[in-house]
DNA sequence: CCACGTATTAGCATCTGCTGCTAATCCAGT
DNA sequence: ACTGGATTAGCAGCAGATGCTAATACGTGG
């Protein structure tokens, strides 16, 4: 019962500093467990842990690679099957960061964007606009939960394209969509050319 | 009309190299523009443009503030006037990321997140779901635009809500929507409880 | 009590990617 | 030919590391 924690102890405590600020140096890591520089860079050697400027560098690329993937992705999810114009379906595995902490409960903009985008990539055309949507949450979706999409064109009158979303997991139907996409030549053109309504794009 | 190109062009160079990838190092600048590491220096030094470790450090919190604000926000956008279970109001500001590049044109899941998010603290309870929703894209909204959601309630029977949302850019409505929304207690118990469907909650 | 092992600390050389400074060189324009 | 902007070179120094060696502290078993 040392003021200073025992080695395991501190182990834990040098994984915590790191998870909140994965930016500290190793002089602060010394300064805030009451040890040297030294013993913390043993520590780091043991655990496994890389420099600060490495540290940095990971986080910024991850980071980066993710913000890509949510805001400008193509397909939100990985796209496994596409038949252009009939159907297609995406795997989504939603992490951590894609619930509410309290209850680990994915929040739902990230599935009904699973299929919206979907829905978008499966109409063949230059640019592809979301003029509407209906959907249903039937269930709710957990962190890590296997969300699997498939989307199939229902309906097509010109540029008019209904498209039917459902996302399972292990098979259960957790969410239902229908969307109505409205498809552009190369030639994008303004809004609300015909039925009235539109919004989305593929780029 | 040297191999080499001139300062100016040297430098809108420099930016776009930077732009592509901020992580690279003097060393790899100097040899990719052809010049010597000191102009590469010098250069910086008239752009105004930080060294490899600091643009790694400013890349990596960005990037890492963005992520929690997309994924782990309550609310995405601003919430600028709220009062419980009447209605409440959002702002939100797209950036080019949430945009296709081709087109300018925001993707309508951020658009829908906004709203949906808006929804659902909308409602007073420690736990509501979106269990289904109808949607409208009315007109494209670009990045840049200022996009302001009102979000009322409409109807309350027991824990369900249902919620409208409008949201506008310069006053006109770009998109509108109605969200079924279950409030839960302080126990969130498992889905489908009585109406049947259920989604999102709010931490 | 002493010896051994583990943990900790210290010190030093070295590396990378920078800053700050001074000095040399090149090259074009008048 | 001279001046001035642009470029290059070289060097000292800093921060935050690594890699290595050595000294010290603190048990615990014999």
């Amino acid at each position: 019962m040392s003021a200073r924690p025992a080695k395991p102890e501190r182990h834990r405590l040098l994984r915590g500093l790191l998870e909140g600020d994965p930016f500290i140096t190793d002089r602060e890591l010394a300064d805030r467990l009451g040890v040297s520089v030294q013993t913390v860079r043993l520590d780091r050697l043991e655990l496994g842990i890389p420099e600060a400027r490495e540290r940095t560098r990971r986080v910024a690329e991850e980071a980066t690679r993710k913000v890509r993937s949510v805001m400008t992705g193509e397909v939100i999810g990985e796209l496994v099957h596409v038949s252009l114009g009939e159907e297609a379906i995406s795997v989504l595995e939603p992490t951590a960061d894609m619930a509410f902490r309290r209850t680990g409960i994915v929040r739902g903009h990230h599935i009904f964007a699973q299929a919206n985008s979907l829905a978008v990539a499966l109409v063949d055309a230059e640019v592809a606009l979301t003029g509407a949507a209906t959907v249903k949450f039937l269930h709710p979706v957990r962190a890590g939960d296997r969300l699997v999409a498939r989307a199939q064109v229902t309906q097509r009158a010109g540029r008019r394209y209904r498209v039917n979303v459902v996302s399972q997991v292990a098979g259960k139907d957790v969410f239902r969509g229908e969307f109505v996409v409205f498809a552009s030549g190369p030639a994008p053109g303004e809004a609300g050319s015909e039925g009235g309504k539109l919004h989305e794009d593929r780029p």
